[in-house]
DNA sequence: TGTGTTCTCGTAAACGTTTACGGAAAAACG
DNA sequence: CGTTTTTCCGTAAACGTTTACGAGAACACA
């Protein structure tokens, strides 16, 4: 059905060898079959096979995105990815890579289809997301010195792989700012449980900003719960309880928000009215809560693009002439102000 | 680095071929040497080179998901789609296949990037989403002989390909049974301007139930616009100024409702109170809009799971023992009663 | 013992590429 | 014209599998 380089070669009574170096560009063939390759590649409808062709080059020509749902995530979780995931694929197309996704039920650390991955090769660089302040992932493939790049940093690892991140120590410190500003002294962090690092980078600014306007990190403002809707609904009373409760609470995600808020108003406490309110990563689900939450959105579908330049530009396949570069970026988070604070 | 069959074949001094045929569990192996094969492979931590597999086969192992945004999807779009890409992933997985996502800009109707992916052979079957009325995608698959399967129906191709879709033909009659019976007689339905096939069911449907009813369909009542927010901001006003407006509006999509219930907002009109509003298919969004919107819920994972079955069901390779199978389901959509009406 | 059958395995080709190597022809140079 | 260089192309091996074919050994049976 489908053409192969032995047809062309046929076709034009010239050998497979040299049909192949015309359609790779190598400068050893002349222009003038070079020309007739090509046209008639286009004429046979021809298309390189890619399984002959990473099987020679040894490489698969794809990459793998790990997307890992962590515990207690609901049915719709991870709408976070999707823009991101968009630009990542356009990137990627260009280069004539495919995007596989490996999916993992939620909970699950994925370490095994990481595992699988890289030892059957079925792909030639890994991207990770919602990487831990400790990530055994991260680890695993410094080890075994797979290509790799990361959204989100982590303490793991020599740091000699790309990642791109979320200035979260920035957003938690311009959170607090924002609230000193309108007034706020007594502000509260909810932020998840498990060790997502960038849950420690929001306290590390949110700490940072509070000290800065002399204001006292009390303890007991400060809640952690799993990272979903019933997270934010069990820990919020917890800050509330506190011997001086707190006038704002800066959420470190949307659905522990929209928890948080839940508890709230069977408090009787109305968000934007008797507490204000901040989400640290903006979704739809912010816009359109009632009151709309104020919070700090990131431009995903760049991102993802940038993520995948930022991998290419590591594989010495695809970097350019100065060879392969590790870069590593941390992008700002745009405040959206609404009506919750 | 890795190790293939050759050395596993050196380590147990026989040839390849009867590693491959022990690995592949063929019945012309002698007992003992699969079993010594078998634990070699264990120990050198053999798994097989894909690129070696596919080229020999002639297949990829790998299914390829054509997510298509529409014209005017906002940056959050598709959230919908996560969970049944987990379901489906999860089941692919099982029977060692990989999952390629192919995206594209909003807008683009991704003829080219299917023709790419069946002319290069880099997936083994392709699957559909937002199938249209008339489906050029579907056309040209069935014309190509190339095995697919569709998320929703379409009037295009011989039917002889498996899919799975909801009865958004029930859910409209349901919608329009639930609010007859809180009294409403005069209902407004807001659906997709595109021939998206989901939106002419939705119409049927609406139109079958009002009538069993006795209520003439007014062609006021209805209107269609962009599926998005802005759609549904645009022409709900629409509906408003029929000669007798409406006292309830079934909008066919989340994004076209919120942008509804804007315009009517804007005209000092409120959901759940002087306006029953009814969505089709539900998202978070539907839960946390204030008033919380009453809405048809999909189980997205377990479609994921159920389509990945079916279109296994009908590759030759993939059957069961009575050979390939196509199916087709259709299914229920189920209610959730909010607030909104 | 001779013949036929069954088990088990080795051999080698094939899938579609890429690429190292070498050689013929053409061009350049003295 | 002879030699060297350059240009261009064909040959063939290699990537890691799967599988058709055939052959040797063991076994059964008369």
């Amino acid at each position: 059905m489908a053409s192969s380089i032995h047809d062309l070669a046929r076709h034009l009574n010239i050998s497979i060898g040299t049909v192949s170096r015309a359609l790779n560009g190598r400068a050893d063939v002349n222009a003038d079959t070079r020309q007739r390759v090509l046209e008639a590649a286009r004429t046979l409808n021809y298309s390189p096979n890619q399984s002959g062709r990473s099987l020679r080059q040894g490489a698969t020509h794809s990459i793998a995105f790990m997307l890992q749902p962590h515990p207690g995530d609901q049915q719709y979780g991870e709408p976070f990815f999707i823009p991101f995931l968009i630009g990542l694929q356009a990137r990627l197309a260009e280069s004539g890579l495919d995007l596989t996704v490996v999916m993992g039920a939620p909970g699950d650390y994925q370490q095994e289809r990481l595992r699988r991955v890289v030892e059957t090769r079925r792909a030639d660089a890994v991207l990770l997301a919602w990487t831990r302040r400790e990530d055994e992932r991260i680890d695993y493939l410094t080890q075994a010195g797979f290509p790799f790049a990361t959204l989100g940093r982590s303490r793991s690892g020599t740091k000699s792989y790309p990642s791109l991140d979320l200035d979260f120590e920035k957003a938690g410190a311009d959170a607090v700012d924002r609230l000193v500003a309108r007034g706020h002294r007594r502000i509260a962090a909810v932020r998840p449980s498990l060790d997502l690092n960038f849950g420690y980078l929001f306290l590390a600014g949110y700490r940072k900003a509070l000290r800065r306007h002399g204001i006292e990190v009390d303890p007991e403002l400060i809640a952690s719960g799993f990272i979903n809707e019933a997270g934010g609904y069990e820990v919020t009373p917890q800050v509330m309880r506190s011997k001086a409760p707190p006038t704002a609470i800066i959420f470190n995600n949307d659905a522990m928000a929209l928890g948080g808020c839940k508890a709230l108003a069977e408090m009787g406490i109305r968000p934007g009215h008797d507490m204000a309110v901040t989400v640290i990563v903006d979704t739809p689900l912010c816009r359109y809560f009632s009151p709309a939450l104020t919070a700090f959105r990131p431009a995903l579908e760049p991102m993802g693009q940038r993520l995948a330049e930022m991998l290419l530009a590591s594989l010495p396949a695809f970097a350019g002439p100065e060879g392969p570069r590790i870069i590593r970026e941390v992008w700002p988070l745009e405040l959206v102000a609404r009506d919750s604070d």
